[in-house]
DNA sequence: TAGAAACATTCATAAAAATTCATATTTGCT
DNA sequence: AGCAAATATGAATTTTTATGAATGTTTCTA
């Protein structure tokens, strides 16, 4: 159980932040993070969390969480964790990178406040925020990873 | 072309009107309508409209088609239908293009709503978009050109 | 309108994903 | 703790889907 949720969590991390094909690529990923599993397993999760195989940009295939799963918070069986009030609080969704900018959806009207803090944090590897309703804009500083900024962000943001 | 078009539509027709877990079944629905095609050139059917394979209720999977294809519009050849108060609605004035980032001018007031539609297409090729009063500044996924851009706005704007 | 280029289609096959069946692990009860 | 039920997993396999190569068809252009 342990196992499998994090397995989860951890697919799902993986799949808000790059690009995956298949379903043979995103095992390559999981055992990069150390989690051991076949074929079967995983078509078995990513059924689970009802991940779609999309068509992307250049016709290439795309695994895509459908929203209920883009954020992190057990939907099947809610009070698990005890995600504390701040976790709840910052009404993040999901991330997404491209090139220099990081794209952070959050629920509706929470991305001023989330991009407020961050703002507030002066990370180096964050040059600027801009924030609408449900949307903030990070501008990345040069030559940073989006793993560094995804780390600094854990600050804010534990349950990225 | 002809064939293939209808076709195209057929596919659209059925997979909006019933519940289909596989290609193999959907050929037999698009014979029933007189279709005849094998299963490679359904895939590709099915890849060009970027129809997904998704889980539904009791855990079977459906296919299902994205948004911009649900409903019928030719999408390909735009000045078919005469679409007159909704295109001055969308208050579009002009776009550029700088870097991954799109920016849109409207009239004053217009972005709120205009991004909150694109927004609500998910297009693959836009990960984000943020609006203030006349713009609306659209953060393009990797590897996507201009044109395609183009392409999935005329969906909303199609005074574009 | 001939010929080239672009597009569509099929057949065969490769690749990817789902499932079956057997086994192991976890959970919930008493 | 000890057992039964529920859940999770892997190996092997089947089913499903994608694609390469060859061929046919349409569309465009000179």
């Amino acid at each position: 159980m342990k196992v499998k949720n994090s397995r989860l969590d951890a697919i799902r991390l993986i799949l808000s932040t790059q690009d995956i094909g298949s379903q043979d690529e995103l095992l390559k990923e999981l055992a990069k993070e150390g989690f051991k599993l076949t074929q079967a397993t995983l078509s078995r999760d990513l059924h689970q969390l009802r991940v779609v195989k999309t068509v992307a940009a250049e016709g290439r295939y795309k695994y895509q969480l459908p929203r209920q799963h883009r954020f992190r918070h057990d939907e099947n069986d809610s009070n698990i964790h005890p995600v504390t009030a701040q976790q709840e609080a910052n009404g993040f969704l999901s991330i997404r990178f491209s090139g220099n900018i990081a794209v952070i959806r959050t629920k509706p009207s929470y991305a001023g406040t989330l991009a407020y803090n961050i703002d507030n944090c002066d990370f180096p590897e964050i040059i600027g925020t801009i924030a609408g309703d449900d949307t903030v804009m990070l501008i990345i500083a040069e030559d940073t990873t989006k793993g560094s900024v995804l780390k600094v962000l854990r600050n804010i943001i534990p349950n990225i």
